[in-house]
DNA sequence: CTTTAATACGGAGGAACCCTCCGTTTATCA
DNA sequence: TGATAAACGGAGGGTTCCTCCGTATTAAAG
């Protein structure tokens, strides 16, 4: 698996020392905050700087731009995964899927960098932000197989297609308010996925 | 209006200068090649040096990397403006609509640089990318208007919208064939703005 | 508590890129 | 043919990317 996690050879050995974890955790605060501030395009350098760290402690924390990204929004789609296990168990079929469909697309709206991380998964998560893109697919699939089961619709492709679909609406509420905008559009896809087959 | 067609001050005086207008078309072809093969990302400078001229040159003709971009890809837009007459004149309103949706994504999924083109464009076009977009939004705004006129689908929203969602469909068949999925969304998009009220 | 060796730190440095500025060249018009 | 407005091209200052490696720390062994 080679997860980004590990800092690097503290395989099993050694205790992991203790300056690496807390400016691992330094660099994940200051790349949040800078990525939120500039976009996922912000300086590497700054982010280094704003964290107090070298640039070479930077990357061998996180060896690329992406492999950043992912860590800090790691925890973000973890919770986006949560939410639909969580709407799954409370709420019907259909309004679970619509209700996980608007968290989606707020996400998507509220933390700049998701955008990059959804667009930079070619069709499907490959090898890159493979963890997230397997979190939000997993989502999706549970909610649309879910509503499919029941018979309330049909579906035969392949979910991360609707997240796609999902990822351009959620560039609505980026600037000023989209929400409304952005909520159309999840009930016009939802609706096309109930229609009957034409 | 300042659009970026005018090389420099050759407001009506002078005949624009041959070597101007050579460059002009080099850069262009240089950069739709360039674009892509390397995406939207691509260093200006490869650009400059494919076209065989200074980088001084492109930065006049084209002040900014947007503004590259949009010259090179004004065409292709200009052409899904023209298919959408076309398909209005020849089609019902829905096989249109439908049809030039297929279109879109098509020419998205083949461009890669005209998909920034529409992402660049914060909710609809601002003054960046003001013209293109102004055609696609008419483009889709016109069909729309058709349909919803015959009685065939109800929409009240902002057309661009829809472009914003399509924009994130077209990036299915970027790598390989993902024309078959495109399709289906397109489809699920129509059967969705059919659907009477929930 | 010392020693020690693994491990993390940090920044200098080479390369690429961005964009501006301006001296030189060239094409148009008289 | 000359004059001159306009275009050309690239040097240069600033920024960012990423690598590499000497130095400083720290966990564990003695």
């Amino acid at each position: 698996m080679a997860t980004v996690e590990k800092v690097s050879g503290a395989e099993a050995g050694r205790r992991p020392r203790a300056d690496a974890a807390r400016n691992r955790a330094r660099l994940l605060d200051a790349a949040k905050a800078v990525f939120a501030a500039k976009g996922a395009e912000a300086s590497l350098e700054a982010i280094a700087r704003a964290a107090g760290v070298g640039i070479g402690t930077l990357y061998r924390h996180f060896p690329t731009r992406d492999a950043l990204i992912e860590s800090v929004y790691r925890n973000e789609t973890d919770q986006l995964g949560e939410a639909a296990r969580r709407l799954a168990a409370e709420l019907p079929p259909l309004p679970a899927l619509r209700a996980w469909m608007l968290a989606f697309v707020d996400y998507m709206a509220t933390k700049q960098g998701m955008t990059d991380l959804l667009n930079a998964m070619p069709a499907g998560p490959g090898q890159l932000y493979a963890a997230s893109g397997a979190v939000m697919r997993e989502a999706m699939a549970a909610l649309i197989g879910r509503a499919v089961s029941a018979g309330e619709m049909r579906f035969d492709g392949d979910p991360f297609d609707l997240l796609r679909a999902l990822g351009g609406v959620a560039g609505l509420g980026r600037d000023d308010d989209g929400g409304p905008a952005a909520r159309a559009m999840v009930d016009i896809l939802i609706a096309g996925l109930r229609a009957p087959p034409a």
